[in-house]
DNA sequence: CGGATTTGACCAGCGC
DNA sequence: GCGCTGGTCAAATCCG
């Protein structure tokens, strides 16, 4: 059954809802005509029955009328949903960021902070989530850096611990992610679980600043770099200070370095641009095109939004899908 | 020449 | 206790 332009007109929609309902029609006539052919075919056999024939074909164009309006509104439906979700991917990244983890932690790693509470903060888009831990999506980082101390070693635990996922050129081997801050590299180790060396940064803006950040390329995807954070700035934002200096500190946005804190403030330097998926880019609040920081739970979700939607099969199968649902209720 | 980076050695935590 | 692993140190090297 060839249904390409009831599909394509019909995926159209998400983009241009409107478009469907001026297009979808015609073509449907013309399917259902084709559908029809049987009896098409034999129009001066029965001229009685061709007045039934044009009665169902009225029947069913009004049928497919009915059909394309909950088609458009499923698809508004879906787009709400998918917008809903990015929303909340944004606010609780998933739990498979565990893959990007190590898979266990050691107490040195906090030990020698000074704070007397874990705090994990996921920079998801470019705004902390700082909830002190409260709430699920922090779960899995906390799991990943607590789960296997015991409650009074919890206590000493101090460090500030955030993760930050930037996208880099695969070819690109620097691990560099310019956020700002002067960093000192001091060691290079490959670990057991990552074929890609992580690199160890001290801050060394400040002589007497904690901060240590770890960068090592995603197992998964090679072209994300992620970087930990852990400890907190003891000096402001060095484009605070410094506003015309250094090629990095130019690519840091004011708002994120002035915003409160304590926490540590990324700003990725996004060196490959995504492709820009016209429907899923008008749902996102964020342009990739802009320094702004993202994470890898909406970078995902904004690729997989994106291929779908750019999926013919995808497409078709959605179509059928929805399509069969609607004339298996009708 | 001074600062940053590299890299092998060393240390400490953890599981068996 | 031993081996594995991640993290850090520091001498060597690089680079502007």
């Amino acid at each position: 059954m060839d249904c390409s332009p009831w599909i394509n007109t019909s995926l159209d929609l998400n983009i241009n809802p409107r478009r469907v309902h001026e297009e979808v029609p015609k073509y449907e006539v013309e399917s259902n005509l084709f559908s029809l052919g049987m009896s098409l075919r034999k129009p001066s056999a029965e001229e009685e029955s061709s007045g039934a024939l044009v009665e169902e074909l009225k029947r069913v164009s009004a049928e497919n009328k009915k059909l394309t309006e909950m088609l458009a509104e499923m698809c508004e439906n879906y787009n709400t949903l998918r917008y809903n979700l990015m929303e909340y991917m944004r606010k609780n990244p998933p739990a498979d960021n565990k893959e990007l983890s190590p898979p266990m932690k050691r107490k040195s790693e906090f030990e020698s902070s000074s704070n007397n509470n874990i705090h994990c903060n996921l920079i998801s888009t470019g705004v902390n989530n700082n909830n002190n831990g409260n709430s699920e999506s922090s779960s899995s980082d906390e799991e990943s850096l607590s789960c296997k101390k015991p409650p009074a070693r919890e206590e000493t635990i101090k460090a500030k611990v955030s993760r930050v996922y930037c996208r880099t050129e695969s070819s690109d081997a620097s691990l560099i992610v310019k956020d700002g801050y002067q960093w000192r590299k001091y060691g290079q180790k490959v670990t057991r679980d990552n074929p890609s060396p992580r690199a160890y940064f001290k801050c060394s803006f400040a002589p007497t600043c904690p901060v240590k950040k770890k960068v090592q390329r995603s197992v998964d995807d090679p072209s994300v770099v992620v970087a930990t954070y852990e400890g907190e700035h003891n000096h402001p934002h060095p484009s605070q200070m410094e506003p015309t200096s250094g090629s990095n500190r130019c690519r840091t946005p004011i708002s994120s370095a002035s915003h409160s804190s304590c926490a540590p403030t990324v700003t990725l330097d996004w060196t490959k641009s995504k492709s820009s998926s016209s429907d899923s880019s008008k749902n996102v609040t964020i342009n990739p095109k802009i320094d702004t920081p993202e994470v890898v739970p909406q970078i995902l979700v904004e690729q997989m939004a994106s291929s779908l939607t750019k999926d013919p099969n995808f497409r078709a199968a959605l179509a059928a899908a929805m399509s069969g649902k609607m004339l298996h209720r009708n």
